[in-house]
DNA sequence: GTGACCTGAGAAAAGCTTTTACCAATCTCT
DNA sequence: AGAGATTGGTAAAAGCTTTTCTCAGGTCAC
């Protein structure tokens, strides 16, 4: 300890935290030594007393990071500066796996937790609503009265819509997930209102075969064919990318395509590399980590759900030029 | 506290931790009322005084979550039953971001550290070798006298091309990464070992463009054309499929193509799904897990590199039958 | 010259568990 | 019945910081 290597006991730990009364000369031969020696103080003993672990917990569901890891970079990002490390808890959806994680974290004494999933609309396996530390929810389904932030996907689709629309496109098809998913739902809600009804809608799973079969059906029935694809994800664009090659439709130029997610490496992949929006999640994961820091300190936050903008990302599957800024 | 709650004080801890002496009822009594009023004991506090702080730090600079998500779940799957909670610390490559995070973990007293990376050949960009907490390597370059896990990339590659001879293919190539990745030039040693030399090596970039480009060199050379692609990993795997494709070579008719990673995404969304090499990565972070574990509960383990087996995943871009086990 | 004040530093308590030492009461055995 | 052993439980220390309290000595003013 510093203390043996100078010459007090407890001075020392008001000379390292600039606090107390002390000589200047006292202050900085302290610190000296403790630089010298690479004292470091003890973070247990330290969170014992002030009640602040500098630590936080993220809970996720999505196992294959998707979603997960850009959140977790932005809120790395957020709070490293502020000395918070960051318990990783992946809980495959067990309930049972889900509360060892979370009595763990408690038992560590974690300032707070940021719960995540892979969708909007469904709730981690276990219930953080009476906890004694803050909870915040980044990309999934929060409680009530809980501070909540999710992507905008109504306006995300609208921007990849309105895009279309600019660079000249009509008669634009939509190719997408689950119609239980609220996200896709939002999505075809934004798509139908800046589109119009001229073109189906077309549901089915989240799955590059799904873009490609969705294709086939679209040119096998009679009549125009759509000049360009909405896709729900960029998984399915790709796959849909590839239905058309195959049938030797040219993308963009015959037909634009745009997809959803921005997961790079499909997105940035794919042949031509895909035009689509970006959820933003980084932003997401950064603005969580700042709000559950806020709530741990006790400055008030406002509760409710967030709503964070959509990014659109221009690659070169819709033709068209980069927006002029 | 329990004490409290029920009678004494420091009798509580011996009722809980079923140690010392006492009645069999009093401490029944006292496990009674802790589980009642939800008691649990304060981790700092435990930890301050036994010096284990049932955490540990996963370091990564692998950004995208391909190598570090799998082994981290192998980590979390092995450790979560002893207790022990993961810092995940993500440091793009960044020496100075590195060493907060280190000195962050050593703060809050980890019990060790595991360090992982996206190479096999490359250090992290931060210096662990005189901490006063084990570390372990995982698929990234330890240190001397370190404890390291690595997949055994010759013998993955051999799977592979074994794989191919045995289901009838002569003229295999070998489409692959940069030269300068040990990786690369293990899998291709084993690969000339097996197939010999008859077709040349593609040395490249890891990117499904390349995979594309390097069937076009290969076609476009005069002569008998490969029966077999062995690729250094699936994103080649996969441009090469869809090159072939392009070209009217029938995938796994005309030509088996085989990948390395396994990387679902991507292995399993091609069309045809593809035969791949399995890191076991998961495996390998168990491992890892295990041997930090060990390390900080002071046993001995043996320092040196172990290299883990790799599995065939056979799926439908090779031909050939599942093999009978 | 003496009382009020200030300064620099140490002592002690608190935060929560676990462990060791200890004490009083009850048993056991001859 | 009394010495020694056992039992059931408490008191206290340790682990490391931070914070509050206290105190000795010096300074200043009147």
């Amino acid at each position: 300890m510093a203390a043996a290597a100078a010459v007090s006991i407890s001075t020392a730990s008001k000379a390292l935290n600039d606090t107390g009364r002390m000589g200047s000369e006292t202050r900085e031969r302290v610190k000296r030594i403790a630089a010298e020696i690479g004292y470091r103080p003890n973070a247990l003993a330290r969170g014992l007393l002030s009640k602040r672990s500098f630590t936080i917990g993220l809970l996720t569901n999505d196992t294959y990071g998707r979603f997960t890891l850009p959140v977790m970079a932005g809120i790395s990002d957020a709070l490293v500066d502020h000395g918070v490390s960051v318990f990783l808890c992946a809980i495959e959806d067990d309930p049972a796996l889900a509360q060892i994680h979370v009595d763990a974290m408690l038992d560590k004494q974690v300032d707070g937790i940021i719960a995540t999933g892979k969708r909007l609309d469904r709730r981690l396996p276990v219930d953080l609503s009476n906890l004694h530390v803050p909870v915040v929810y980044a990309f999934t389904e929060g409680t009530q009265n809980s501070v909540t932030f999710r992507s905008d996907d109504e306006q995300g689709a609208r921007l990849a819509v309105e895009w279309l629309v600019k660079i000249g496109r009509r008669r634009i098809a939509h190719i997408t997930g689950p119609e239980d998913f609220f996200s896709v739902r939002e999505r075809a809600g934004a798509y139908h209102e800046v589109a119009g009804h001229r073109e189906p809608v077309l549901y089915g799973v989240w799955s590059e075969n799904w873009g490609h079969e969705a294709v086939e059906q679209l040119w096998k029935r009679p009549g125009e064919k759509p000049d360009a694809l909405f896709c729900g994800n960029d998984q399915i664009a790709r796959g849909a990318v590839d239905g058309l090659r195959e049938r030797g439709v040219k993308v963009p130029q015959d037909v634009s395509v745009i997809g959803f997610d921005n997961w790079e490496i499909v997105a940035a992949q794919t042949r031509p590399p895909l035009t689509t929006v970006d959820m933003e999640l980084k932003e997401l994961g950064r603005q969580a980590g700042l709000t559950v820091l806020a709530l741990a300190e006790g400055r008030p936050v406002e509760p409710g759900v967030r709503k964070l903008p959509c990014r659109l990302i221009v690659r070169q599957s819709c033709g068209g030029k980069a927006p002029t800024e």
